[in-house]
RNA sequence: UAAGAUAAUCGGACAGCCGCGCAUCAGCUUGACUGGUGUGAGGAAAGUCCGGGCAUCAGGGAAACACGGCACCGGAUAACGUCCGGCUGGGGAAACCCAAGGGAAAGUGCCACAGAAAACAACCGCCUGUCUAUAUGUCAGGUAAGGAUGAAAAGGCGAGGUAAGAGCUCACCGCGGCUUUGGCAACAAAGACGGCAUCGGUAAACCCUGUCGGAUGCAAGACCAAGUUAGGGGCUUCCAGGUGUUCUUUUAGAGCAAACCGGAUGAUAUGAGGCGUUUCUCCCUCACUCCAGAGGUAGGUCGCGACGAGCUUAGCAGUAAUGUUUAAGCCCAGAUUAAUGGCUGUCGAUUUGUCUUUGACAAAUUACAGAACCCGGCUUAUAGAUUGUCUUAUAUG
RNA sequence: GGGGGUAUGGCGGAAUUGGUAGACGCGCUAGACUCAAAAUCUUGUGGGCUCAGCCCGUGUCAGUUCGAGUCUGACUACCCCUA
């Protein structure tokens, strides 16, 4: 499974849209990728958001790669394809330990990926207007 | 040894596994490709408080006004509100530190409350004279020694002097200008003089004097691609030379384009516009477009990554800031959801505890913080470590 | 990245040239009215202490001044604008 970085807001709003998982450090939002961005076979996208409430420059730098570090591990077992993934950092994602937010990020991304394929299936048949629920 | 003062420097190291940005080379599958090589955060990258470069508004010069910054003296610098050296004032026992530190005899304003009075001092008191009702009185004058205030009371203090007083006189101190000497200067020292009628404070109040400053900031701005509507006045078309752009066999050639520059040509008007305001002057622009002006949008490339107010080392000049090619070496990050990392181990440093003894072991901690157009400063944040010089105290010799 | 602004009791919001900080409104406390509540009326309302008083208080820290909410500098927090 390869993995691309996600570049335009856009593409984040979308994925906002669609599913989240919350868990301790970490909050995963997910959404199928529009036609527009033409995956190619086998990859999926992740983004990474730190928000200005975590600090100053430096520490929201530093959960962003934290976060980068773990979802290559994760999504390359556990992603599923034409998938955009969205890691948001919390306060304490610096301070846990890794192997504690490793196991944690792949529980909410097993998860998530539960109600994709849920969501994958109707998608076929009728419009995706629930997606706010 | 202890307590300080000050000037600087550094601000973790190594290894393993897995990754990232940029540049460049190679490959073919021609792209969100693969592989190799090189390179990749700071002393503050921060705050955006000053000063520049650079860009756009076409522009240059002069005068007046307006607005804003700065202000002891001399120097450094591209420039500065920065830096260096000095002066003065203040703090400290000392090393040393701190200061927006011009002008209050150009003018205006303000100085609450209290107080007789807050800047043109006579309310009480003191003293002299006068009047008659002989009093704790009236009127006229002199007087800043005394008066519960206040942040501040009209040079201070002592002696002489006087009706009472007073720089009225004198000594010392303060102040002022003058002369001489030293210093580039700020200023200092000495001398004699003035009597202080310049006599309060405030200019981070207006202001005056001197001096500096056009405005807006890389989301500046340039180019490419794409591209919508409407009103009024006015209504000529053309040229591929430059420029642009596309392709190729790339010192060039061919095609395309009238948006820009340039050239040719026509009509109308005698004007409009020009970076705080006004005036003057030079000059420029527009006349085939001008005025008015609604809505929409999606991006890409350059700017933007180094021959530079460049970096490192030594020499020379200078007290120093700094300057200098004199000599040698170097080319040093460039993203745009924003690279420079994640995990593990070893060592180092600090603190605490234990054992026992000046070393082991264990635990914890290992800062502030992330370039975004680029430089020179200032300010603020910062675990800990190192070095030089100086002061004071104590002890010993 | 760049540019600008604001900060005063629990909340909104005053305070003229620097001169007694907290006007005014909302809220809250206590009381009156009521069987009870609402509305209405009255009273109080920044904090601390050794409580007739004194001290500290205008985001924080300095400076100018006799005196600072106001003037000056540096910081902190929040907000806005910028294709």
């Amino acid at each position: 499974m390869e993995i691309f970085a996600l570049k335009k807001r856009k593409y984040f709003v979308e994925a906002a849209r669609g599913y989240k998982v919350v868990t301790n450090g970490i909050v995963l939002q997910a959404a199928f990728c529009s036609s527009k961005q033409n995956p190619t076979e086998n990859c999926c996208f992740a983004g990474f958001t730190a928000t200005k409430k975590l600090g100053k420059a430096n520490i929201r730098n530093r959960v962003k790669r934290r976060l980068r570090a773990i979802a290559r591990e994760v999504l390359a077992k556990y992603g599923i394809k034409n998938v955009n993934y969205v890691f948001i950092g919390r306060h304490n994602t610096l301070d846990l330990d890794f192997e504690y937010l490793y196991r944690k990020a792949v529980k909410a991304v097993e998860e998530i990926n539960i109600q994709l394929s849920g969501d994958g299936e109707m998608q076929s048949d009728k419009t995706n207007n629930d997606c706010d629920d």
